[in-house]
DNA sequence: GGCATTTATAGACTGCCGTATGATAATTCA
DNA sequence: TGAATTATCATACGGCAGTCTATAAATGCC
């Protein structure tokens, strides 16, 4: 959003950012993304159309900032000072984010949708969502080489791509992500 | 699209299918899929609107006929009866489908994204498009396997889903696919 | 207080989507 | 030939998106 707050002029009302952001939210999680119109969330909000795209450009934008401040979806970073095997930490982890998805795949999946024509969009909901997870897996690679655990000429970002490519690849395509499919993951990355 | 094809009445024009694939195809390669509206397809095919919701439910489906029946995107099934080593036939495969996904990503891509929020096509574009190239891959490691060129205890679906991953992974992300990724992947699976 | 600046609101406008309707055309079947 | 069936066409409709305009409201600055 990159507010650059203007010292001068009438300032922007923040109760109406935050009713649209909950409106948005709340009628999305019990809708359905697709089925949610603009018209809908600004009366829901009572608030006038062009105050919602003085925010925002575009729907998709609305709910990801709804979905980030006020959904709870952040992850934990694995412990890296704890003795727990490399592979464990790794498994736990994934496992973590496969609950996530679960949860959230049709909000997931409409992002990933509105990335594809908005390149903006795509760029944001990586560097919010997409990003700090492969981070993550990448740390917790390079750690468990440090530590010997993996073998030190393993190329790191092909498997971090392998690691969430294997999930994204099941999302996308609309399979089931299960649980053990982290434990699959752990056992092949650290054989 | 299952014709069914009833022999009573009056018989589908065929050549109204056709153009309508025609000039779609045309103006989503030479504009982009989300700068075309339907109301300029049926224009351009000189065709009533009606014609086109009973062929097609959505301008995705129309597009993705299009795209399979008139633009030439077979993939090669890599021959395996030939002596190369299966990393060989592994790497040049991906490079043929890599060659493909750099010309038509931002199609692909509204695919993508349409199967996100409509589940009919994303079994249909799971079913043309996705699925007949991760069997190939599966097969091609199995072979490998038979011919121990790859360890015996490799989780072969697991490994697919990691290849195919790895580059869809990056494809909904817009980030380049080099051809050289082709061959990283092909070394990590037979290291 | 007057002015520039910025935001908010209501309403209108164009263009598109997906659906519906009524009329007409092309074909098979009895 | 006439009835039944299906496809096509022109047209219209309600709903939504995204933009735009005119007007009012809230603030800082002089």
């Amino acid at each position: 959003m990159s507010q650059e707050k203007s010292s001068v002029g009438r300032p922007k009302n923040e109760a109406a950012s935050t009713a649209l952001k909950e409106v948005a939210l709340n009628l999305v999680m019990q809708k359905g993304y697709d089925a949610v119109s603009i018209t809908e969330i600004v009366n829901g909000a009572g608030v006038s159309r062009q105050t919602l795209y003085n925010r925002w450009a575009t729907k998709a934008e609305l709910v990801l900032d709804a979905f980030f401040e006020l959904a709870n979806r952040r992850v934990e970073m694995p412990d890296l000072k704890s003795q727990t095997s490399r592979q464990t930490l790794l498994s736990d982890f994934l496992k973590q984010i496969f609950l996530h998805l679960e949860k959230d795949g049709d909000s997931l999946g409409s992002f990933v949708s509105a990335a594809q024509s908005d390149h903006d969009f795509r760029e944001k909901f990586y560097t919010r969502f997409v990003a700090p997870r492969a981070d993550i897996v990448r740390k917790l690679l390079k750690d468990a080489q440090s530590r010997g655990e993996l073998a030190p000429d393993k190329n790191i970002e092909l498997w971090t791509a392998f690691i969430h490519g294997a999930f994204w690849y099941r999302l996308i395509n609309g399979q089931p992500i299960p649980q053990d499919l982290a434990n699959e993951i752990a056992e092949e990355v650290f054989r």
